[in-house]
DNA sequence: GTGTTAACTGGCCGACCGGTCAATTGAGGG
DNA sequence: CCCTCAATTGACCGGTCGGCCAGTTAACAC
């Protein structure tokens, strides 16, 4: 039998409630009452656990890009600095946010709000990312002549500004059928210019 | 002498306003009390010009990315399909983004909105793109083994992205000097991947 | 001059917002 | 058992929001 009180279950509650509303509506649009109604508790209880709404909102934001940067970790750890497992760790990065599509938005909005609260979260696991590139190179497994940072970020760019732009885009170029055969195409296409590029060979 | 009375002037003060407080703000954050007050002029000019915030807002949108489109197809039309011209276009894309921020940030607000008001505005200039690049890869200008469309998209993310997380990444690497800098290394070296690959040659 | 029309104003409305507070309730320790 | 304290509730607050409306004013056609 459980408690008729689990302020653990509670506040868990109100973390996904405010976890959905905010990343579908955004900070301003999302309201404290909504998020309330979502978690099957009053609005009140919002407050006594978490003070405000702006400190929910940041505590939606640490936990969700905290993961985010723990994904990334992982990805690098089981990367050796060789090309092939470079790939690998491109395909475990897309695959992320391929499954968890929140992470793309909460992204979004944090460089729609010019926020900071989550900055240094993987500042360590974005400086490994480049050592390991970095190490790559002098190994002679990547092209030496490419700033290792820059490279990391195309890496980046090219996984995510995809979940992005792909319904919009998809849609204007009227590509139809299951979004999953989009991704796979795409990724086939967009490892092949990464590595290679798009000049003949 | 000028009329009291200049309903273009106003409507135009009243838009230039409120791109100003969407594009920084947010729809839901930005009021249509603010709006009018930097536009000088009452909020009730704003429904009787307008009809609603709503409709306000969909105006905004449609001008910036009708812009952003004629952009586009200007940045197209002086593109014959070689390479080298597609460096070319690839650079406009770049400066332009580089030079409107704000481009980048209605983009942002229209993925997180799920916007659909403005998708056709630019599906001609797309497909436009994507016959440039089908005849510069017939030309053997390009390789010939990836898709067209991927490879247009590839391009777009690689610029666009970058607008959008280069401040956080920067401060995160601490990546110091004037952004300016930065971005013309970041230019120089996305230009390499996207041509050449990241692997050596 | 006069009438018509649209630009423009200020005041107001109901709805909803985030947040507070006093009161109630249940769980756990002594 | 009761005492304590945190979890929880619902009523309520001041403030802001988008939108409306009645009235005023300037331009213009005749």
């Amino acid at each position: 039998m459980v408690n008729k009180r689990d302020p653990e279950a509670t506040r868990a509650a109100i973390l996904a409630a405010a976890e959905d509303a905010f990343l579908e509506q955004g900070f301003a649009e999302a309201s404290t009452s909504d998020i309330a109604r979502r978690a099957g508790v009053t609005k009140s209880l919002i407050h006594h656990h978490f003070g405000s709404k702006q400190k929910l909102w940041t505590e939606v934001k640490v936990r969700r890009f905290g993961e985010y940067a723990q994904r990334q970790q992982n990805m690098l750890d089981q990367s050796t600095p060789t090309a092939e497992l470079l790939r690998e760790s491109l395909e475990l990065y897309f695959r992320f946010l391929q499954k968890t599509p929140q992470t793309v938005r909460l992204m979004a909005w944090m460089y729609l709000e010019g926020d900071n609260d989550c900055g240094d979260l993987d500042r360590a696991v974005l400086k490994n990312g480049v050592e390991t590139i970095r190490a790559a190179q002098e190994d002679g497994q990547l092209r030496k002549d490419v700033d290792p940072r820059y490279l990391l970020f195309s890496f980046l760019f090219l996984a995510q500004h995809w979940f992005q732009s792909r319904e919009h885009l998809c849609r204007d170029l009227e590509m139809e059928g299951p979004v999953e055969d989009r991704d796979e195409e795409y990724f086939e296409n967009m490892l092949k210019i990464f590595f290679e590029g798009v000049l003949p060979r």
